[in-house]
DNA sequence: AACTTTTTTTGAATTCTATTCATGTCGCAA
DNA sequence: TTGCGACATGAATAGAATTCAAAAAAAGTT
């Protein structure tokens, strides 16, 4: 089946470099008798004869130049391949292909993205957006590499690694009558209508964390995709929602909207970044999510409470 | 040592192609446990995973893709020179570096090397000036594939082929007293300036087969490199000149000078392609002896004699 | 030309390793 | 759960590459 072997471009190649079996096969550390047989061998099931013994140093034949092209060309780049396996194996690169599972999460990520790039040029980054609705089986079966979220579950083969906690306020109009509150109950929103994201309850801390437990359902929900249209909804007075703190920090600049905890304590849900677990310790793996850190730690200052690992 | 190696490539290959080990393991007539084995081993030795098993069709890792692409640069190189050496055992092509031990040879030679060349274009072909002196030890040794000769020695591991017989004639001057006789003695040269190719004597017809028999010296040997020169010096008189009948047959048509035989019966060489035993049936060389044949039966028509093979 | 040294070849023994065989495990669907 | 398909695994086997030992062939040396 297979004619040629590496073994035997590596031959060759040692035997043109020295022009003698005998050094040859100090060369790549076999005996002499070795070669010899190994090219009788190969030139019996070729038909031909690749090389002139009579002569020092030894003389290809026509046959053995062209495996001697074929070994210039092959060798360099298997060992170049054998390299990059050993960076791969090493964990000096490799692949993240990201989803997030928090909607405003772009805000710090690209920059992380960003940054992380500078010292990990050959890393293969992307953001994938095709994952949104199950993005956990889609880590489990290597779609993707890393998933951002707030719900560390305990499945099996997946470790999380936390990013930062950040408070999950409750946004409101300047003008609403919770402004008056220090911090607000779950009921006080039995009567809102409540915008948020189009996404499932269960993935939004206000209903996970907050309304739910207290068995309080909101007169409305509503949808808006974008966290712009969302405060301009509720500055306008036509709802309340539940952001992250470092989302809505520049509207509160801007004077927008007012926000309040929910609970005395508040909310402060983590961000995980969730990664397969042979992945975990690989250290583009933990570089990536230490430049995260630092990015959110850096951008997000007194925002947001940094998880140092 | 070496890590990779050709039939990983192909196995990796057949599983991008197939989706399972299953069906891979058929593609290279290899039952699945032994794929099984092989990546195992493989992936054990690069210290890193190259799929994931538990999809369907199987998923490649970074590491599998860098391996994929290589195998996609390996692959058809090999199967190419594969292929090609195929040609080679087969002497479908090969390499002719020719030297001529004939000076005039060229005349016949060239016209011989360019018709071969258009049915038989990927045959390397050369004609090499750099062994004059010794051409058969650099036939033995391989610098050279085949060369031109009148003298058949009895070499070992050398076969010779016959294109062509010639006669081997005397020049003089149109005036010159030999032109009374039919046939020229050799004690008719005792007296003349006999003018030759400067190399040595018993590679010259006139002297190996002809003066040195008979005992007899010319007045005097006088060089020159060039037929054309030779011609002309003979032509005015100031000595005279053996050369084949093909190479004199010009300047008999345009009236230079005259010819006479060697003898009675005239001395007619053969000339023969030497090449090397092992190289003596290639089709690749058959066919270039065949050529040159022809040639020399088609442009010598009727001055030369064929030697049918 | 005889002798020594070096290099390659060769056949048999050995060691290694790829492959197979026979199970075992795992995940998935009915 | 059972049954099925796909992959994994351990021990046995078969096959090849390599070594060893010795011989043959070249190449130098005297």
């Amino acid at each position: 089946m297979s004619q040629i072997e590496i073994r035997h471009l590596r031959t060759l190649v040692a035997l043109r470099e020295t022009g003698s079996l005998v050094e040859a096969s100090e060369r790549v550390f076999l005996t002499q008798s070795a070669l010899s047989h190994q090219i009788k061998e190969l030139e019996g099931r070729l038909g031909c004869s690749l090389f002139l013994r009579k002569t020092r140093p030894v003389r290809f034949t026509s046959a053995g130049n062209r495996l001697l092209e074929l070994a210039d060309e092959v060798l360099p780049r298997l060992h170049k391949a054998e390299h990059d396996l050993d960076r791969f194996a090493g964990g000096q690169t490799g692949r993240i292909i990201m989803a997030i599972e928090c909607h405003s999460c772009f805000e710090w990520l690209l920059p992380a993205i960003d940054a992380y790039r500078n010292e990990w040029s050959d890393v293969e980054l992307d953001i994938s957006s095709g994952f949104h609705f199950a993005p956990f089986p889609a880590l489990a079966r290597g779609d993707l590499d890393l998933v951002i979220t707030a719900d560390p579950l305990d499945e099996p083969g997946i470790t999380y690694f936390p990013i930062f906690s950040y408070e999950a306020q409750l946004a409101v109009a300047k003008n609403h009558p919770l402004v008056e509150k220090t911090w607000v109950e779950p009921k006080d929103l039995a009567d809102e209508i409540v915008i948020t994201y189009p996404v499932d309850r269960e993935r939004l801390d206000l209903f996970s964390g907050f309304l739910e437990p207290a068995g309080v359902e909101p007169a409305r929900v509503r949808h808006a995709e974008l966290t712009t249209m969302i405060v301009q909804l509720v500055a306008s007075g036509r709802g309340v929602t539940c952001l992250p703190n470092w989302a809505l920090h520049e509207y509160l600049q801007n004077d927008y909207v007012v926000v309040r905890s929910l609970g005395e304590e508040g909310i402060w849900p983590t961000l995980y970044a969730a990664v397969r677990k042979d992945q975990g310790d690989a250290p583009f793996m933990e570089a990536f999510i230490e430049v995260a850190k630092q990015v959110c730690f850096d951008n997000l200052r007194g925002i947001v409470t940094a998880e140092l690992g």
